[in-house]
DNA sequence: TTAAAGTAGATGCATCTGCATGTATGTGGG
DNA sequence: CCCACATACATGCAGATGCATCTACTTTAA
């Protein structure tokens, strides 16, 4: 929890820095990003993110607000949508990268080799 | 990040089937019980729990609210504060502590070995 | 001694989160 | 076919958080 907080603390400071939009963000769009023709329904980006659903939601808002994602109406489910990454929100996320990339080496993998980096992954994953 | 969430999802549920009040207030009444005469300053309390100080100003508050600590002027420094535990704080973490530490147990003890455990340890401190 | 700078803590405001619940659509058993 | 139940997502409300700033007291240094 202590280690979390201050690499967290540190890679949002960086950020901060260079103005960027909430860490947060960024999981959202990769997983987009990732996703067969860019675009997810919300249901799985919760799964792939842990989001919660109503917080997601929310983030989608802000994220259509911000021209990053759109909202598609999917044809199979009247229920369901889908969440599609545009240009902007493409871009957006490379700019991101640039900042966090650099800031996830500086506060982690200067600190750990690359063998305690896998040990590290292969401990944490037993938790999940 | 997933594997804190994942574990901290699962306290949490245990915490909300005990009724009891956030994860965070524990660290705050634990600190206060392990210092000297039941009580530290705010922002002692802030630099051994990492909580930003505006944070833990008002989580003081909720304290106070529900008579677990109390706010005690201190001689030397007019500008301070003792945060001192009451009886109701003890007795609230060690409530807290019968549900939490079996919850630990289950959520990440189970999962690893002593070893496992002390080696996970050893790789996180090199990240804080 | 006294003004400038520093430290301890509180607080207004906007945003975010958790929780419960709402709306709309889909599905499966009788 | 249809009604109870399930699934997908949204939202009102209360409380928590981040940020900037404020107040009050202390220390420093000329």
């Amino acid at each position: 929890m202590r280690a979390r907080e201050s690499v967290l603390a540190r890679i949002e400071a960086d950020f901060k820095a260079a103005s960027l939009p909430p860490l947060g963000w960024y999981d959202v769009l990769w997983e987009l990003v990732q996703a067969d023709e860019g675009r997810l329904r919300p249901f799985e980006i919760e799964a792939r993110t842990l989001l919660a659903q109503y917080n997601l939601s929310r983030l989608i808002d802000r994220l259509v607000k911000e021209g990053l994602v759109r909202r598609e109406a999917v044809g199979a489910d009247g229920r369901g949508q889908w969440v599609v990454v545009t240009e902007t929100g493409r871009a957006m996320r490379e700019r991101m990268w640039r900042t966090y990339g650099p800031s996830i080496e500086a506060h982690v993998g200067a600190r750990l080799s690359e063998a305690e980096a896998k040990q590290l992954a292969a401990l944490l994953a037993k938790l999940r």
